[in-house]
DNA sequence: ATGAACAATTAACTAATTGTTAATCGTTTA
DNA sequence: TAAACGATTAACAATTAGTTAATTGTTCAT
């Protein structure tokens, strides 16, 4: 009794089977503002959506038209659904080998007017210099980023509004308790641009006062000093310049100060 | 140009669809051993698999048979993937309104050797009492709780290893970093119970040490005593009982003591 | 009754960390 | 040459953590 001799009375004609499979990705990067020379940036947190275009690639009607919606497409056979978000990132923005995480599956009956048809849903963040050269595709009328306050006003396509309310709080999450902000920074970063990056989903006091935050970041475990490097693009005197160590770090709620 | 005209446009036999969509559930359950009256417990961790029968319903021989393998099924064009591992966690254990929740899909090409099968992972808690009264159906042999140390050695059907690997990954941190304790324990509870649910899955000092847990549990936000409520479950002197207050807790990994 | 046993709780103390304000440093720029 | 300013260090009181020890409340064996 072989798997091989199971394989052979497997039919799946036999049932119902879902219409089409898709990969969605919330692109996320940090626009970040540098008021002066020689000063900490201000950052913002930003998401990327595309218009959908009146037409599709074959000149019809295109589903859902004029919405704002999430880059994504069709995953293919001869792929996984992750694959299919990095090769749709690829296409929408020109930007490979950078952070992506699947963060849910949205399969509601009745969600796509076209059948049944699941999405994958996953975030990536990309540096904003990588948006510049992104480029509108058949099926994208134009591209646009939204801030995280203003992008649930629009209105979107689909069940997105959904999807984007869970990306939002993921990568909230995310950011303040992994150390997925090594993505938006560059390898080496300062104190200062590192808060910069967490105030952007914390009010935490923690970490807006620069004295805690920079004797903070000299005891954190997943975080060290790169010895001699320093910076001037933050402040005129020399900063010093930090990087990430790649452990993960879980840390109990029940053990944390309130 | 209305969703109308666009629909009647679309086809999706046009290109390939996925041959099946189903969903895994990973049941945890702890058990817990009281080695005598009137002592704190002892708790284990623990998974619940089931061994795949040779033979399905249909009397064919089954695919992947005699193999560990996480309970699920096929989801219905009719329900979500959520849905359906609520349904199948029902029919498995008899357990319904519980905690489920999703982490992942899987959907590695060639990951079922039936076709192109697409899988939702979601763990579930379930009570260690409901498991009780579990029973076998047709395509499940046999049932049986497995503690985390012993479960990955095992011989697991399709690419259960790596689910399963996830899966208890992720009710680690979670049992760390949110409150979904509180569906591994009663309503009210003592704070010897909340730590030896914790110690199945730390070693944290801060929380293996009594005097410094139970000092804590009364300064964290998300838990409060219930005035007057005691019991003598644990000790023999009577114990104050706590429940979780609903409230999500975020705390960053940046303000955390090391 | 009496005391041993034991989990829960409180006390007490030292060490470490936090929030805060103020001072100092290094460099640019007017 | 000094003002400006971000980075860094100092200093200190307040809070919290880790630890050991003592106390409390109850059961149970004698």
């Amino acid at each position: 009794m072989s798997n091989q001799e199971a394989l052979s009375q497997y039919d799946s004609s036999l049932f119902r089977t879902p219409d089409g499979y898709t990969s969605d990705i919330a692109v996320f990067t940090i626009t970040s503002h540098q008021l002066a020379e020689y000063t900490p940036p201000k950052m913002t947190l930003k998401l990327m959506l595309i218009k959908r275009a009146l037409l599709n690639a074959e000149g019809q009607t295109n589903i859902e038209a004029g919405k704002w919606a999430l880059p994504g497409g069709f995953v293919q056979a001869a792929e996984s659904g992750f694959e299919a978000a990095e090769r749709e990132l690829e296409e929408e923005t020109g930007v490979s080998s950078i952070h992506i995480k699947h963060f849910g599956v949205y399969d509601k009956p009745g969600r796509d007017p076209r059948g049944w048809i699941l999405t994958n849903a996953h975030y990536a963040i990309v540096p904003e210099h990588s948006l510049v050269k992104r480029k509108a595709n058949d099926d994208a009328a134009e591209v646009e980023l939204f801030s995280i306050d203003e992008v649930l006003t629009l209105e979107l396509a689909f069940d997105h509004y959904d999807i984007i309310k869970e990306a939002i709080n993921r990568i909230t999450n995310d950011l303040l308790q992994t150390t997925v902000a090594q993505n938006f920074l560059p390898n080496y970063f300062t104190y200062s641009e590192l808060q910069a990056l967490l105030l952007t989903v914390t009010k935490d006091p923690a970490i807006s006062s620069d004295q805690s935050f920079a004797r903070k970041i000299k005891t954190l475990p997943f975080i060290q000093a790169v010895p001699g490097e320093k910076t001037q693009r933050t402040s005129k005197s020399p900063t010093q310049l930090y990087e990430f160590v790649d452990i993960d770090v879980v840390k109990p709620i029940y053990t944390a100060r309130y």
